[in-house]
DNA sequence: GCCGGCCGTTCCACGATACGGAACAGCCAT
DNA sequence: ATGGCTGTTCCGTATCGTGGAACGGCCGGC
């Protein structure tokens, strides 16, 4: 393993995570490097045009080039700009949250949402990770993988008393989604945080992302669910065409 | 500078801008590695969650790390996703494509975007670069920057027979946009391509970014841009409040 | 069915390279 | 003036990355 690499991109990560300009010595502590070092990584990558540092204080900061990489990345699979209306319709039809999920290893990751109108909702970010066993999106993907894709008996982890954590209930619920064509989640992945999601399917029947909507407990009653399941199912059958 | 670091970077920038799957012999073509080199920084950006390799081919593809990085510095100004009803409103308006632009070193980096839904229409990717010097949302940030950060007398490359190359008349363009409140481009970076754009300003009168409309010339005749100068300054002002 | 060429991968001795402690210069508040 | 902070520079040393050559597997053409 490539040691200088690695020092470079988790300097490059904390840059991000912490996301205010550092000092080198503030660098330096937060990863963990000798102050020398911290202070030579930080100028190569200001000159290869990752970071620049600012004139006044010393600091360091990064510069939108990452950004830009990122953007390629999605580019790629375009899905969240071509989501869009479909999506604001979801949104416009539930006022609630509706999220664009792709499966990143056991993790879902939100390319994209629209918030929903109401004061009270649950805190997400685009680029927010969740794990993919105990939200309604993430299970939509599992339940629509190649077979063997999914190793169901690897133990997951729980965060929530209805997190489910059982292999043999992990199986069942993701051949009942297959059955049924969505997903639910009543709070297992943080508490009183419900959520709806259905599978898009690429023309092979494989799940490439999944949309979905969640929001408080108290919002997502039997009812509300009844109605609004229907509508994310279309939504989602609406981008699965390509 | 660090020679491994660099190399990974370039690799990664590599990955981004091709956006398929590479084989490692390719990979070290395109970055101009050795093979053996190439492999052993693809293994270790593997093991540091940049990249995944594609368990049948053997090749090598970005995961969603970068993008979610990005996703981090931009969030930190989330001018983005705090203008997109603003933007969204210029573009029912006008019908035209509407840009929002940061100032980046000598570019602009388009961050948000909504399109036109003319079929005929200036081709942009959010992501993407232009010099600053010839596009009007550029010159808007330009002419709004601290005194002294912007150096006039720079040399600036010419695109088209329009574009300002002469110190002098970029200074007074810059002295006539801040007078007006809004700049124009007359195909400056692209032939054809015209636009309008005004600053959105901090508390400090400093811009931090811009919003413009673009798009072929014969849709942005005069009586047009003289109809929408008001809509976007007004767009403009809306988002300057912060 | 064999063979040639391509692929991703591994190995290892050499030598360039990154390391880190210590010392420097500038700034600010005490 | 002084002490403690900052970002920065230097340099001998040992570590770490390097790249050529070789391996095994896969595929397509003869």
């Amino acid at each position: 393993m490539e040691k200088t690499l690695a020092k470079g991109l988790t300097l490059l990560e904390t840059l991000a995570r912490l996301g205010h300009p550092v000092g080198v010595t503030e660098a330096a502590k937060a990863v963990g490097l000798q102050k020398s070092n911290a202070h030579r990584l930080l100028r190569s990558l200001s000159e290869l045009g990752y970071v620049r540092q600012i004139a006044d204080t010393g600091r360091y900061e990064l510069t939108l080039k990452l950004w830009e990489m990122g953007s390629r990345v999605i580019a790629r699979l375009d899905i969240a700009t071509e989501a869009t209306p479909t999506m604001r319709k979801l949104a416009a039809l539930t006022r609630e949250t509706v999220h664009l999920s792709l499966l990143e290893g056991d993790d879902v990751v939100y390319v994209h949402k629209i918030d929903s109108p109401h004061p009270v909702r649950a805190y997400s970010a685009i680029g927010g990770r969740a794990p993919a066993h105990c939200v309604a999106t993430g299970k939509a993907l599992l339940a629509f993988q190649p077979p063997d894709a999914v190793d169901v008996s690897k133990v997951r982890k729980p965060f929530t008393d209805a997190t489910i954590t059982d292999p043999l209930d992990l199986r069942r619920e993701l051949e009942r989604i297959r059955k049924q064509g969505h997903a639910v989640n009543k709070g297992e992945w943080r508490e009183g945080v419900f959520g709806v999601a259905a599978p898009i399917l690429d023309a092979s029947g494989r799940a490439v992302a999944a949309i979905g909507l969640s929001g408080p407990q108290d919002r997502f009653r039997p009812k509300a669910m009844k109605a609004w399941t229907p509508l994310v199912m279309a939504a989602a059958r609406d981008l699965s065409r390509a």
